[in-house]
DNA sequence: TTGACAAATGACTACGTAGTCATCAATGCT
DNA sequence: AGCATTGATGACTACGTAGTCATTTGTCAA
């Protein structure tokens, strides 16, 4: 038999190959694979190991086009940031346990979202997530109007517009705002990441009522981005300007680092001298170099969530999903006895 | 004209359904899309307009089942890891500047390998980026087996077997330990992720060699992973036994943190007592927090040569691409001056 | 004016699969 | 024994596109 059974060189085996290889018709090696118990066992035992013998795989193009569906999720997600990544990484895991795969389309800058969302559309995944904080209304709805199942993770600004699932982001920053004032705050500044952004007003309006109701105002900051070296430079300057708080609230995690490092970089003690909160619960968080006190987003479950929403029976409206993170108390809001003594509220 | 043109439901718009709207042939308007300069400019505004006017958008899966390209590069990587994360975000941002999609297949544990590399020989993906340290020889030669262009990413063990790309890094663990042992070094330790992978083995291998040239011996110790927990426990363990050497060589950065942090919460101050390197490169690296004593791998350099062997012409045989990386000295190796000045090497 | 030629377009088909329907054999029942 | 029922299988076709080839139209030179 040397010989008569090799596969092509370049092409691909088809399941018309492996049916004259077994003497079936190609519709029974196409059940053999994707409805196995339509076929006798004996039959599928033939069929598999002609298969496995001419190196047989079945084609997902073709089934998709037949079938209509991809079993492809695309992700559109912003290609830097270390909260996106810990995203991505979530859904990337989450998807393979139920044998969906992630197409990503990422971007660097909002004015690619164009060209990202025309291409997505050329694909005919089974369902989108959007994950950016940069995708105004305008566009959401746009997507929207398509007939593929969406889902906005962690936007604000989705709510209502399409499918959401979104972190309490409101909930949280009053929860950490508490908690700097239990710890003695008295003047309290934050610092945000795009004003522009839906996240970014969300978590600072609550942040801002919340400190209000403690009789506190509370100065709104732009750094500028979402990166380390963002925060490190809007904390350089409040250093520089001289009139430092109590506590320094940032709007994310990989801020709230930088603005740790320009702080001690520059002689100010965290938590000694100022207080920081963060906002995410990176991985980076938990770290014995930084122990932040930060919101813990609940990452696994709102992937979760997201993907229910993708894959279940579509909701007559668009639902939104809005879950509470958890609280991290680490060394970054650790308070001194003297403050602790003062604690009065409520 | 109400209603006469609205798209239907659930369906998508073929190009079929423009062509009679249009008036021309399907042939004609599947060309003013994939090869436009065929169509004469008059039709091709006509197909365009038309085009607009219902809702079409090429499928992309009919389009690869007849074209056989899919315009989708697969990417196998583990699910965790600040490394991989950061190359996976290049790898994104290179593919889509050529049109390419990403299609993600990840992995937290070496045993989901067989089921990734089955469902990815499913998709005819135009080519494979294989990243991991944990795809030993043997799964290596198989999927190389396929016909399918690929690629292994900073794998070692895959030089002479499949086209590869990798950091230099028998060069960059040569360099740190010179490094170390100018800046006054002479008892180091070897901090490794997982003994059994090519890269930890080529790491230390030169680390050890070049150490040994200037006369220092240098015990491994397996951490037992890259993560940044990996790195603290190791090192811990290392202060509670008591003998601390005047340099750790770590094999990655994100142990590297793990080391740094285990060491200063124990009260070993570094670089003072202990100097720490790393290996990667990573962002993180450059924070104030940490800054590092790293080899910085140049990563875009590197994804942009495995793209290259990837989409270009193929060749004849599997090429190796090592890259060097850079050196990075930061604040982990700085050396007071006493050790300066009795430096002798060469 | 007519033949040669290029440009534009249409008819047709294949890419590899899965679902529909028809066919056939085997089984159980009265 | 005859008939209905079930299970297994084959023939056929459609999914939406792009390439091949043939046909039509328009242009130019002799």
């Amino acid at each position: 038999m040397a010989g008569s059974t090799s596969q092509r060189a370049g092409g691909s085996v088809t399941s018309t190959d492996v049916a004259a290889h077994v003497g079936v018709s190609q519709a029974t090696v196409a059940r053999a694979f994707s409805s196995p118990e339509k076929v006798a066992p004996a039959t599928r035992k033939r069929v598999e190991a002609a298969a496995a013998e001419l190196g047989y795989v079945p084609n997902a193009i073709a089934r998709s086009l037949k079938s209509q569906r991809t079993n492809i999720i695309a992700a559109v997600v912003p290609s830097v940031g270390e909260y996106w990544q810990s995203v991505l990484t979530a859904f990337s895991k989450q998807l393979a346990d139920r044998r969906q795969q992630l197409l990503l389309f990422s971007f660097s800058d909002p004015a690619q979202l164009e060209d990202v969302l025309t291409s997505l559309a050329q694909y005919r995944v089974d369902g989108v997530i959007l994950a950016s904080a940069s995708i105004d209304a305008g566009r959401l709805a746009r997507v929207g109007s398509q007939q593929l199942p969406l889902v906005a993770f962690n936007q604000p600004a989705a709510s209502g517009l399409v499918p959401s699932v979104s972190v309490d982001n409101d909930l949280g920053m009053r929860r950490l705002a508490a908690h700097v004032v239990e710890n003695g705050a008295r003047r309290v500044a934050y610092i945000g990441g795009v004003a522009a952004t839906s996240t970014d007003q969300t978590r600072y309006r609550g942040a801002a009522q919340a400190l209000a109701q403690a009789g506190i105002a509370c100065p709104y900051t732009e750094s500028g981005g979402w990166a380390y070296e963002h925060g490190y430079g809007a904390a350089r300057e409040l250093v520089e300007l001289g009139e430092l708080p109590d506590a320094i609230m940032v709007a994310g995690d990989e801020l709230a680092f930088g603005v740790i490092d320009a702080l001690e970089d520059r002689g100010v003690s965290v938590p000694t001298e100022v207080m920081v909160t963060g906002f995410d619960g990176l991985p980076q968080a938990s770290w014995a170099g930084y122990d932040l006190t930060t919101l813990t987003q609940p990452v696994e479950l709102l992937v979760e969530q997201a993907i229910a929403l993708l894959l279940g029976p579509s909701e007559p409206e668009p639902a939104d999903i809005v879950v509470a993170g958890e609280l991290r108390l680490g060394r970054t809001t650790k308070s001194s006895s003297i403050f602790e003594s003062r604690k009065d509220h409520g």
